[in-house]
DNA sequence: TTTTGAGTTGTTCGA
DNA sequence: GTCGAACAACTCAAA
């Protein structure tokens, strides 16, 4: 009788530890071949791709030490499996599911063309810790408000164990196949740029559990209060492993819930991880949540047109520190604070009366931890136009959420130096200065830094009044 | 079916 | 400086 070989797709779950499809197939077969493919189908940031060739790398690097290695392809993801399973004799094809429309429609075509093949095909969830269609509310359709969707969640994880290890080893396969494989290099435009993020981040599994690690024994505790500070390092910054699955939410659920911490900050962390979630709940019950908005109204939002104030707010030249040290904090990490995700966020969508959609893309593009549900569901939340979002007047001055999450404006000055010249009373508003201040500190305003594009308070009274115009 | 209370992350104004 | 009210009306979730 000839040994079975079953298939591992990875994609987002770019980890050995805690897969339920790597563990449930080594259980059925005699040896996994383990797979990725460059599927051209599905859209991709630059930033998230070069953190994907460095977490494939580390992929195949934990491989190459069970002696096999990870078979990489490029093209139709149908097509080369289908190679696959003609080329060799392949019995099952597993892998974990993701939930945005179109990988939900090729999954399942690929599923039913496997069956049809008599290939044993079977999907498990390895990205979220509850899977949308198994939280409802009582009347049985979806949550659209985040606490009650938590309530619920947090409910059905108690009840959940995760193990410590997996129990078994798995066996890869280690062959040749004599199919075109592709390198695991991708092609990565503005190599300078990526290489520059890349500097910052320690990327693949080992990285990602030892960063929760470190995380629960030093941070952890000051989460609560500290989460909102990006002058200081206070949150995990797992997002991006988390986005490539490189660690389960399940593990950093289970791991933050036994940690002899406060229950406060506790709580405070497992929410974040449970916003996650609800971002998902959101994506799969309203897929159109990436191009329209959840409340229809907003389809007749005021929203203006201006390339330049697009440009400017992509560069970091707002003239406004705190969101200008935002949008270069994440040219230079390919990450943002999330705090100031929110700054940065208000002020495209409410004092620049710029679309949502502007800010979604160019945050798809250069985040490592771009991500479909988060970001779609995180844009929507600021503009107004989500589920559960914003009042309307809920309109950030960057002024003050400046001096409030940035007292001595370190954040600011960290990635705008010309204001280390300037005392913390202006860093955060330089245009308020005189001229006399200007000469005593030697600032030039306009020159060492720009005047503020847009008047924040006229501003905020324009957009006031686009709401009201959408509000009857 | 109807009713009631609540809803992530804020700001401004005036006492 | 501190504090509470106002800022719309609406939708959601649960009793």
């Amino acid at each position: 009788m000839s040994k079975k070989i079953g298939v591992h797709w990875f994609r987002l779950d770019l980890r050995l530890n805690d897969n339920p499809s790597l563990e449930k197939l080594s259980k059925e077969v005699d040896s996994v071949l383990p797979i990725y493919i460059f599927d051209e189908n599905i859209k991709i940031g630059q930033a998230s791709k070069c953190w994907l060739e460095k977490s494939l790398e580390k992929l195949n690097a934990e491989l190459n030490k069970l002696e096999s290695k990870l078979y990489v392809f490029k093209g139709d993801s149908k097509k080369i499996i289908g190679e696959i399973i003609n080329n060799k004799n392949i019995s099952h094809v597993f892998w974990n599911r993701l939930y945005d429309k179109k990988s939900i429609k090729r999954d399942k075509d690929i599923k039913s063309f496997l069956i049809n093949k008599s290939i044993v095909s079977n999907t498990f969830n390895g990205y979220l810790l509850t899977e949308p269609w198994n939280i409802k509310n009582k009347s049985g359709s979806f949550f659209k408000v985040f606490t009650p969707f938590w309530k619920t969640n947090f409910e059905l994880l108690k009840e959940k164990k995760l193990k410590k290890k997996s129990s078994s080893k798995i066996l890869f396969y280690k062959k040749k196949i004599n199919l075109k494989e592709h390198s695991l290099k991708i092609n990565i435009p503005r190599k300078k740029w990526m290489n520059k993020i890349l500097s910052h981040w320690d990327i693949g599994e080992q990285s990602a559990q030892l960063r929760l690690k470190n995380f629960i024994k030093n941070k952890l505790n000051n989460y609560g209060s500290g989460r909102d500070r990006p002058d200081i390092e206070f949150t995990s910054r797992l997002s991006a492993h988390l986005h490539f699955g490189e660690i389960s939410p399940m593990r950093v659920f289970s791991d933050v819930m036994n940690s002899k911490i406060d229950g406060d900050n506790k709580q405070k962390y497992l929410s974040e991880i449970g916003w996650r979630d609800f971002s998902y709940n959101l994506l799969f019950n309203y897929p159109e949540i990436t191009e329209l908005p959840i409340q229809s109204k907003f389809l007749k939002f005021p929203w203006l047109k201006d390339s330049n104030s697009i440009k400017q707010w992509k560069a970091g030249k707002t003239g406004v520190p705190i969101v200008d040290a935002g949008m270069k904090e994440l040219y230079e990490m390919g990450w943002m604070h999330n705090r100031v995700r929110m700054i940065v966020g208000s002020f495209l969508t409410k004092n620049l009366l710029l679309h949502w959609k502007n800010g979604e893309n160019w945050f798809f593009d250069t985040l490592v931890d771009a991500d479909i549900g988060s970001n779609a569901a995180g844009w929507q939340w600021i503009s107004g136009s989500g589920a559960d979002a914003s009042p309307y007047f809920r309109i950030f001055n960057p002024i003050l959420q400046g001096k409030k999450f940035d007292p001595k404006g370190d954040y600011v000055r960290k990635y705008i130096p010309s204001l280390n010249k300037i005392p913390d009373k202006f860093v955060h508003s330089p245009w308020e200065m005189s001229v006399d201040d200007q000469k005593k500190y030697n600032f030039n305003l306009g020159k060492d830094y720009p005047l503020p594009i847009v008047d924040l308070s006229e501003t905020r009274k324009r957009a006031l009044a686009a709401f009201k115009s959408i509000s009857e």
